[in-house]
DNA sequence: AGAAGTCCGTTGCACGTGCAACCGCATACT
DNA sequence: AGTATGCGGTTGCACGTGCAACGGACTTCT
């Protein structure tokens, strides 16, 4: 069960399924279990090896400088924790990670990553590492391309042409409600729909739901 | 020149002098010049290699949906173009990367830096390079935790506690002015401006240009 | 010294948007 | 059928902040 996991994950994907077992070993990857609301990455731990969710949820929070946590993540099996930190060196990480749910972890070693071994499909290996770490970063850069812009019908504006770009189609539909929607583009649910029905009303996209249609 | 620029490039620190110029030639790296003006990548490419710059000055940009130019980010000598893309597999490009004045780039294939040589050094340059990825992915987050704060006051706020963290001190001098600054936290400079006061009526903080002094 | 430029702080005003409350419409469950 | 629950749209209001304009402190150049 482990392993259905771990092959649909990126980083091992491309490597056939039988070199998987071996490749762990060589590794030196280990299971590890955490009991529900444990802490498996506390603010400001330095992170060496690279976690990957086997099984249950977990969440990413960051304590407000009022004390207020705010939520950043929600990880889920096939997920990473601390990527960029274990490929980042000597960065604390920002953030806290909490199971929200019994846990199976798979933890691996950066500096076994790093050093090539003699195992096969290492350096796909490393390939779809930077590939997942680039991927991370992307997205970020992806969501600050919408936080930056001034107002809400810009925000909206740039995070659909985003997704019409990827389904290379004016019309689409995307994988959220309203309210991951606005907590995306960091706005009011309400104040998003008052501008989604006004920018309807502009002729500028037609939507229903979770389908949406650019007329630029 | 060019070396000197390259040593102190974090892709290449700990590597030393002396075998650098061996690296370059097994990793097939080219020099290419840019006149002022030029395009470097544009909008949509597929980046299949990192480049550093070595002298000069460039900008990435990003077309607005209304045509609008948004200036994403300054790149100076030693910095990276395309990192981010390069590591990814088949991600085009979000920007467009223009020469301020006239280039010297350097192109190293992605390929060439996943695929061990018999050069010295290599796992220390794969290294580097997740390192790299990294820390571009961190600084993103960074900014992303000031971005999505609600009032000017919570943005400002992380931002300087960020600081402190670094600098590991509640007295610090942050290597950028007020317009700089309001870009970063995307805000308005007057609007900046008179927050800041007003939490130095607060008691909150004090400050004097680029001096601060959290108080909390 | 005078002029011009840069950087930062101040302020009046208007507009966008967060907030709260409410409603309609689905789907699910008893 | 009736109730409960969740999701999305609507609206009045107040407040935060973008915007524009201006002034002061400081630097640079002629």
């Amino acid at each position: 069960m482990a392993e259905n996991v771990l092959h649909a994950t990126p980083l091992f994907q491309g490597i056939p399924k039988g070199d998987l077992a071996l490749m762990l070993s060589c590794l030196s990857a280990t299971r590890r279990e955490f009991p529900r609301s444990a802490t498996i990455v506390e603010e400001g731990d330095l992170v060496p090896n690279i976690a990957i969710l086997l099984s249950g949820t977990a969440r990413s929070l960051k304590t407000d400088s009022a004390g207020k946590q705010v939520i950043v993540t929600l990880i889920k099996p096939g997920g990473y924790i601390g990527i960029l930190l274990a490929a980042s060196h000597g960065r604390a990480s920002p953030v806290t990670v909490q199971a929200l749910e019994n846990l199976a972890v798979l933890f691996i070693p950066m500096q076994n990553i790093l050093t090539r071994c003699d195992c096969p499909h290492h350096t796909k290996l490393l390939s779809n590492l930077l590939d997942a770490v680039a991927e991370k970063a992307l997205l970020l850069h992806d969501r600050n391309d919408c936080l930056i812009r001034p107002t809400i019908r810009d925000k909206v504006l740039t995070f659909l042409l985003e997704f019409a770009h990827k389904a290379g189609s004016h019309s689409f539909t995307i994988p959220m409600g309203r309210d991951a929607m606005a907590g995306y583009l960091d706005v009011d649910r309400s104040a998003l729909s008052r501008e989604l029905s006004w920018m309807k009303r502009d002729g500028l996209i037609d939507y229903k739901r979770n389908w949406f249609n650019l007329r630029i």
